[in-house]
DNA sequence: GAGTGGTCTAGACCACAGG
DNA sequence: CTGTGGTCTAGACCACTCC
């Protein structure tokens, strides 16, 4: 089985919102249709609808239909996740600006530095601002973080040993008000996180997120 | 159906690893194991692990068998946790003032609602605009929240169940930022979580801290 | 080879929403 | 009432791991 059915269903279902054809609170089509559009039974065309509402990319409402959800832009904080892999997963286009990438000199503060903007279908959604320790992660300047955004890169060479985190509200500065395209007053949701590594530090970075359309998400 | 048969799995699963039956690493019964111990076919059991799964409990490898996940857990942030016992236990002096506390009247929203504001060191530092189920709680409006904080009452009476929660940056109504001394343009870290108890929705609450003077900050 | 999880089927009954 | 999603069954075949 090459590609499980129910996974090529979610994948036309992320299609055709991602393509516009079907926007926020539209109906999309029932378990029914489904089963007769794609000749499967009505368990697999449910299983991909549920894991899609478990995404929030869509909303079922028993008795009425399922719709697709608002595009809230939505990061977990128990998991590192990569930005580029839970934009896909809600059916949008990730890609990359890369502002700084450079080796800081010695003394406080060296090592090196990263400043990216990511942005969802081409609409800025986080600025970047990373310090990465050069022992754990050497080949870190020649990366491509267009191509594979720096979480990813960090995660395959220095496996995550521990996290700290801290949330906050905050005006950002001009420059990432900027690279935001933020009105001015608006504010940033600002998560600063620090890894370890191999009982070393690994990175240290501030991840600006717009607050009038970026939230953390999560339950248990 | 009062609770479906794959939430009794999980539940099953979950208190294992809870009560340290189950220790991470800890390979956990088979699916036909489980098919036997709940007379339920493999599909619902296949269910209840797969959704395990995705929320990181658990670890599946085909072929092999479910272990229990690394310990992925929620820090003070998802922590459902008295704001008087982080105060406290900072060393701070708590204290609440009571806003609100009335019965909305039938209808949606038809329920308990109580405002306070939390302080520390008399500093406002949190206002709580709290929704509560009646039938969870009925003698809700009975307690006197300058004593104990309505959080602390609730997971007395209505044993936790499953808590959802988002993180915004937002702009305050102008009455939450008197309430809590802040100035123009200042923004807020809120908090929206939702609990459930006994399979209902046992409380909604909106948490709003100047984010200024306020973070939420864990680790794992 | 025996046991595991991954997927799928073709039915079924139920609760709920809407006209 | 019809149509929707929510759940469940009792089988099945497959890919994989481990012995």
């Amino acid at each position: 089985m090459a590609r499980p059915a129910y996974q090529a269903i979610k994948d036309y279902l992320v299609g055709q919102i991602r393509s516009g054809v079907w926007k926020e609170g539209d109906l999309v089509p029932s378990e029914n249709d489904l089963v007769r559009t794609f000749g499967v039974a009505r368990m697999t065309v449910n299983r991909a609808l549920r894991d899609l509402s478990a995404d929030q990319v869509l909303v079922r409402v028993q008795g009425a239909g399922t719709y697709v959800g608002p595009p809230v832009y939505q990061s977990t904080l128990v998991e590192i996740r990569s930005i580029a892999d839970e934009i896909r997963d809600r059916g949008h286009q990730h890609s990359a600006v890369v502002l700084v990438l450079t080796k800081e000199p010695d003394g406080p503060g060296a090592g090196f530095r990263s400043v990216l903007v990511h942005q969802e279908d081409g609409v800025p959604i986080q600025v970047e601002d990373r310090w990465v320790n050069p022992a754990l992660a050497p080949g870190y300047l020649d990366q491509d973080f267009t191509l594979t955004t720096p979480n990813e890169y960090l995660v395959r060479v220095a496996p995550l040993e521990r996290v700290e985190y801290r949330i906050e509200a905050r005006l950002p500065p001009d420059q990432i008000r900027h690279a935001l395209t933020m009105d001015e007053g608006e504010p940033c949701l600002l998560l600063h996180r620090r890894t370890f590594s191999k009982g070393q530090a690994a990175s240290v970075v501030d991840l600006w997120h717009p607050g009038n359309r970026f939230r953390f998400t999560g339950h248990f």
